[in-house]
DNA sequence: CCAGTTATACTATGTTTGAGTATAAGGAGG
DNA sequence: CCTCCTTATACTCAAACATAGTATAACTGG
């Protein structure tokens, strides 16, 4: 780009890219469902639509609308930013090395989107094949909706390997901590919402397979011994696991305090499936009577009046959304105890 | 990339820059403060701590680091990110027009940052001058601890004659319902939380002197009348206002859930200086009894042993946070009705 | 018509919050 | 050294909300 053979460029010698992830969610059925960009070839991870930043973009937003657009032919509502990764992790030699030893410093704006049931409106390009994954399949050990999942067992002996490892007494017992309050042991209680906690602590011990990836010690590390431990919970592309992870808590952690959910949900929904989708969400069984008395309470849905018979039950009234709620709404209890 | 003439460019024919900015909190007394880069030129505004990212910062969070170690002479301890702002508005004609009409964007990456007690520490540099800051001196009317703040009726006048300017019907709803939602009007009460849609739409509605900056038409709009009601509450460097206002809300929002006021505290204090300093920032007065037994029932301080006479009053058992709380543990109430 | 499944109503018991009152312990001014 | 002002700390009581149920209703499939 004209003049000297940097000109313009922030990063001396370098190249900045900015690239734009999506973490799309929908629910179907029982299960929360991500879609992901797959590759036929056996070797090459699973991607979640993502795209480069272009001078056309008007916005960060914008950009990642036409891109998923293009990938898979959704067009997204809800959108809302995660985070910006730009670790040096993901500085990455440049693909001509030649040229000087440039580096390409990646910048990575992650965001979550929301939309209505995983229909089959997603397309298939000659290239690029996206497919509506259960998000479980990338994290197992979140899902406790059917008691603690068995994969635990193995990464709670794992870790404790982990921290009988640690070098010194004090460093023992951080590590200790650590994996008490990430995995719920002793008195603390398992938090739905510390899925990148436990993702970062497990990435870090080495018992996911990407934390040796293009280092070179490509052996796991004596703690993790059972090969099974670090295979399980599929890979991704890139970070893009760990943004996926950050999506997962921080829907997690919204759904308790924004009517986020009615995003995910069909114009009209019964009681039931509505508990569903939460319960697939948080990873967790809720107590049927108190949800549905807490949905209630804050007058999100009203009754469209029909009734769905066919559920193998008595059937239900149907629901839908009450549109005059907002959608940001806060909940009624500030947690601050006001004066007067 | 390569090839082309274009070679490494992202943005082809731009450049691409990211500006890394920080919103440094700190509360002395009993008011909140944040630090400001201020210049003795009478028509500059005041700027927050930013630097761009360059190519030796390992990390986003590094670089901020060394910016605000470098204009300030802060080492800064709890960090966290914000949001990335990359609008079309933040793309700016490149000082050197003359090649080729190149633009450069500019993506802004905010982070905010928390530090005990304004000290005298900051650096008073040759060229940069950092001086803490009263936050509502840029939002005056984010401050209700006085009651409602007399500027707000005078927002209120001007919001209320763009709702009744709107050209139909059903626009003049929207407009309505906004300004009622935002600024806690009709049935729904003031939420502190909403800083950054109260100052979208202050700039949205022309009421904010930024809006009619760089646009040509610094004429204010009709019902902005009352020439005073824009010029209260100070104007900021580029949209740094913005990212102010950002920070805002979510510090008021974290506080209510997680023990981060800790990090704004002296190592021992009094319970009223612990409500104090809660009120500074959420801007609402609290009840003192049931924070104190908020803060109790939690077990977030312990008494140091040591009492402070000399407040005028009974004298107080002095407290300090109880280092086994972890920072960012989740409030008892989960939200959700857990099942068994 | 019986078992299984889903829906919906209702209830007893505890915990948390909102809004106080009451009392204790210092200083300053007269 | 008594009174008023300020701050601190303890305690109370009712209302609101949450937890963990039970009971009953209404369908389907075999």
């Amino acid at each position: 780009m004209s003049t000297s053979s940097h000109s313009n460029a922030t990063l001396a010698g370098d190249s900045l890219n900015v690239d734009l992830s999506a973490v799309i969610v929908a629910v179907t059925g029982d299960e929360p469902k991500v879609l992901a960009i797959h590759s036929d070839d056996p070797g090459i991870p699973d991607a979640l639509p993502s795209g480069r930043l272009e001078s056309q973009h008007r916005t960060l937003e914008a950009g990642l609308r036409s891109w998923v657009q293009r990938q898979t032919g959704l067009t997204l509502g809800y959108v809302e930013q995660l985070y910006t990764f730009g670790d040096s992790n993901r500085i990455v030699a440049g693909t001509h090395a030649a040229e000087e030893h440039v580096l390409s410093r990646i910048l990575s704006v992650g965001y979550l989107a929301l939309v209505r049931e995983a229909r089959a409106e997603v397309m298939k390009s000659v290239t690029i094949d996206a497919v509506w994954r259960d998000w479980y399949r990338y994290f197992p050990w979140e899902d406790w909706r059917g008691g603690k999942p068995a994969i635990l067992a193995r990464l709670e002996q794992a870790l404790r390997r982990w921290v009988a490892a640690a070098p010194q007494r004090e460093e023992k017992r951080l590590r200790e901590e650590r994996v008490r309050i990430a995995f719920g042991q002793r008195d603390i209680a398992w938090s739905d919402e510390r899925v990148l906690e436990r993702y970062e602590l497990l990435y870090e011990v080495g018992l996911v397979p990407e934390a040796h990836r293009g280092l070179g010690d490509s052996a796991p590390p004596p703690w993790a011994a059972a090969r099974d431990a670090i295979t399980e919970g599929e890979i991704m592309m890139a970070d893009h696991r760990r943004v996926l992870a950050t999506a997962i808590a921080r829907l997690r952690g919204k759904i308790k305090y924004r009517p986020v959910v009615f995003e995910l949900m069909p114009p009209s929904f019964r009681f039931l499936q509505l508990q569903r989708a939460v319960e697939a969400l948080a990873g967790l069984r809720l107590h049927k009577s108190n949800f549905r008395r807490l949905v209630e309470s804050q007058g999100l849905v009203e009754e469209t009046g029909e009734v769905d018979a066919g559920t193998g039950g008595r059937p239900a009234r149907l629901l839908r959304f009450r549109r005059e709620v907002r959608l940001d709404r806060p909940v009624p209890g500030s947690r601050l105890p006001l004066a007067r």
